[in-house]
DNA sequence: ACTTGGCACTCACGCGTGTCGAGTGCCAAG
DNA sequence: CTTGGCACTCGACACGCGTGAGTGCCAAGT
C-alpha cells in the first residue's frame, strides 16, 4: 500500500477532472497517466482515498470527483507552482503600463486578471488604514461649504463636503482655513492612518474658539468617513465567466452573483489575514464562510505600495479550477501591481 | 372585425405572459379576462395578430407569445403608467436620503433600483460634458508633481497628476501655481464644460515663458483626460436577478453578462438621445443594437442636476418584463435623484 | 359580416421500458 | 501487494406511447 502512489492517483484525478470536468474512472486514469499499475490496483487506491474523504463518487458506478479536502491536499502538497512564460509576463506589464490613474490601475488589473484566468477577478482598493497621508487640501466651494480632499500615498483620493455656518469667504474665515490646512498637513503629512485618529484629537485646542467648530467638522469628516474606512472599495470583473460553468455544473450561478454583489463578503474573501508578503492564499469550497460560495474557490494574495501590503486581490472560480496556473497568475499580477504602485 | 378588441386581446396576452411566463392560449385568455366573446373568436383575432407580426406561436398548437413588435405596441399604446403607492415613494426617498457623497448617491440609487424592479439597474455618472466647473484646485505633492483636482457642480470630483520639471517648491514655482490656479478658476469657474476647451486654449499666453510649460501640462490634463471624457463611468447592480430567468428562458445569461461588462455598450443603452426631460425610453429586444441583448429590454431615462439633464439611468431585464411598473419605478427614482442633486 | 360551437389534427411533454456501457467491489490466483 | 476476471449497479440515451392543450377550419346561428 504505497502511500506515495495513492497521492499520485489523487493528483491524477484532480488534474483529469479539472481538464475534462467529468468524473474520472479507474480505466481512463491508467491510460492517460502512465502509472505503472493496472486499473484494478487504482480501484483499490481509490477506495482508500474515498475512505479518507479525499474523493467521492457522485453515484454508484460513476467515476470519482475530488472533495474539498482532496483539493486542499492537492494544493498544499501535490502541486508545483507553474512558472509563467516570458510572453505572459510581458503581456501583463504591457497591459498595466498605460494606466494613468489609481482608478485606471485597478480597472485594468481586474480586467487583466479575469482575462488570463478566465474567471472572476476581484480587487480591493488600497486600504486607507494601511496607507499614509500624502496631503490634505481644503477647498471652499461657495456658501459655508468646504470640500475636504485627502490624498493618499497610493494615489487614492477621497473627498467629502462639510457644511459650516462660518463665512469662509471673510478674511477671518480664510485665515482659519489656511491655518487648519497647514495644521492638518503638518500633523498628518507622511504619517500612517493608524496614527491619524489620536493626532487629530488634539488639534482643535490649538484654534481660536470661533474656528473650533469648523475644525471639529473637518476632523469629523476625516475621522468618521475615512479613517473608519466605512467604505473599503472593491472592484470586480469577469462575471461572464461564471456562465461558462452554469450549465456545466452543480454550481448555480445565482447565489454566487448575489454574494459578489455584497462587497462586504468580497472583502472577507480577500482578507488573507496574517499572510506572508507574496504568499498566495487559497480557500476551497466550504472553507469560504459564505454559503452560496460553497462550490467556489478563492485564490488571493496581497499587493503592496512600497514595502507595506495595502490590500488584496484575487480570483474566484469553481472549486474545480486549475490551481497551479491560477495561483501563478494571481501572484504575477499582484507583483506587477505592487511594482506599479512603488513610487 | 373590431380593431379595438384585437388590441385588447394583445394586451391580455402580454399581461398574462408577463405574469405566467408561459405561452397563452385562447381558452385560458377568455376565462382570465372577461372579454365578452368566446374562445373561437379570440382564436380568429389571434390569427390576425400573428399575421401582423405582433404575436408568435413557438410551435404548432402551443399558446402565443408576444413578439418584439407586440411589446412595442403594448408599450406605446396599450399600457397606462402605473402610479406608485405613497409607501413606495417614501421608501425611495428614505433610502436615498442618507447619501453623503456622489459616489454614495450612485451606489444607493443603483442598488435601490435593482431591488424594486428586481432587475439589473444601470446608472451613468453625471457626464462631465454636460456639467459646469465648480472649482479647480492645484495641489503640489512633492518633487515636480502637481495634482489637478477638478470639482464639478454635480459633486463629482476628478483628479490627475502631472509631472513637471519645474521646482514647484521654489518661490517662483509657488507663484506660478497660485497664478495658474486663479487663472483657471476665473476662466472656468461656473462655466459649462462645453466652453472649457476654447477658454483653456488662450490661457498659456498670459504666463511668463518659463511657466508656460506647466500651464500646458495642466491644461492638457484637464482637456485630454476630462473634457474628452475618456471615461464615462457606469455603475450597475442586481446582476443576480438575471439568474432568476436563466432557467426560465431562452435568455442565456452569458452573453448578457458579457455585454454588461462592456461599459461602452451600457452607455449607448442609456443614451436616450433627443429625449424630453422625464420621458422614459424603452428599447425592446432587437432594438438594442448589441447582439446578446437581443432578448432583453432596457427601460431608461435621464436625470438632472439643476435644470440640465446630466446623465442616464435605467434597468435591463428580459423582454418579458412588466413594463408599466418598471417604467414607473425608473421614472420615480430618476426624479428623486434629480431632486437630490438639485442644490 | 361576425360570432360561435364542433371537430379533426398536431405536437410538446411526461412516463415507462429496454438497452448500453462505464465503472465499481470483490475474489481467487499470481 | 498486485492483477485479471466477473457479477452487479445505475445513469444516460433512445424509443414508443398516451395525454392534453391548443390550433385551424367550417358550417350554422345571429
Amino acid at each position: 500500500m504505497s502511500e506515495e502512489r495513492r497521492l499520485a492517483v489523487l493528483r491524477a484525478i484532480v488534474q483529469d477532472y479539472v481538464q475534462t470536468s467529468e468524473p474520472v474512472g479507474s480505466k481512463a486514469l491508467v491510460e492517460r497517466h502512465h502509472l505503472g499499475v493496472s486499473a484494478a490496483t487504482v480501484r483499490n487506491d481509490m477506495a482508500l482515498l474515498e475512505e479518507e474523504g479525499l474523493i467521492h463518487a457522485p453515484h454508484t458506478s460513476a467515476g470519482r470527483v475530488p472533495t474539498d479536502a482532496g483539493y486542499r491536499l492537492f494544493v498544499d502538497r501535490l502541486s508545483a507552482v507553474k512558472p509563467m512564460s516570458a510572453a505572459e509576463k510581458t503581456a501583463i506589464s504591457r497591459f498595466l503600463e498605460g494606466a494613468v490613474d489609481l482608478d485606471d490601475v485597478v480597472d485594468r488589473t481586474v480586467r487583466l486578471l479575469s482575462m488570463i484566468t478566465r474567471q472572476v477577478a476581484v480587487m480591493q482598493y488600497p486600504s486607507l488604514t494601511r496607507s499614509t497621508v500624502r496631503h490634505i487640501e481644503l477647498v471652499p466651494i461657495g456658501q459655508g461649504r468646504l470640500m475636504v480632499v485627502l490624498i493618499v500615498n497610493t494615489g487614492r483620493v477621497e473627498q467629502r463636503v462639510v457644511e459650516s455656518h462660518l463665512d469662509l469667504t471673510s478674511e477671518s474665515g480664510e485665515a482659519a482655513v489656511t491655518q487648519l490646512r497647514a495644521g492638518l498637513n503638518e500633523e498628518l503629512g507622511g504619517r500612517p492612518f493608524s496614527e491619524a485618529a489620536v493626532r487629530l484629537r488634539s488639534l482643535a485646542e490649538r484654534f481660536q474658539l470661533d474656528a473650533r467648530d469648523l475644525v471639529r467638522l473637518v476632523v469629523g469628516a476625516l475621522d468618521d468617513a475615512l479613517v473608519e474606512e466605512r467604505e473599503e472599495r472593491v472592484v470586480l470583473a469577469g462575471t461572464a465567466n461564471l456562465a461558462r460553468f452554469g450549465t456545466d455544473f452543480p454550481l448555480t450561478i445565482g447565489p454566487v452573483l448575489e454574494a459578489l454583489e455584497e462587497h462586504v463578503v468580497l472583502l472577507t474573501l480577500l482578507s488573507t489575514l496574517g499572510e506572508d508578503h507574496d504568499a498566495v492564499a487559497v480557500r476551497i469550497g466550504r472553507e469560504n464562510a459564505h454559503i452560496g460560495l460553497s462550490s467556489t474557490s478563492v485564490v488571493s494574495t496581497g499587493y503592496a505600495a512600497g514595502s507595506e501590503v495595502v490590500a488584496g486581490l484575487g480570483v474566484l472560480g469553481p472549486t474545480r479550477m486549475d490551481y497551479p496556473t491560477t495561483m501563478a497568475s494571481v501572484r504575477a499580477v499582484a507583483r506587477y501591481v505592487s511594482h506599479l504602485l512603488e513610487p
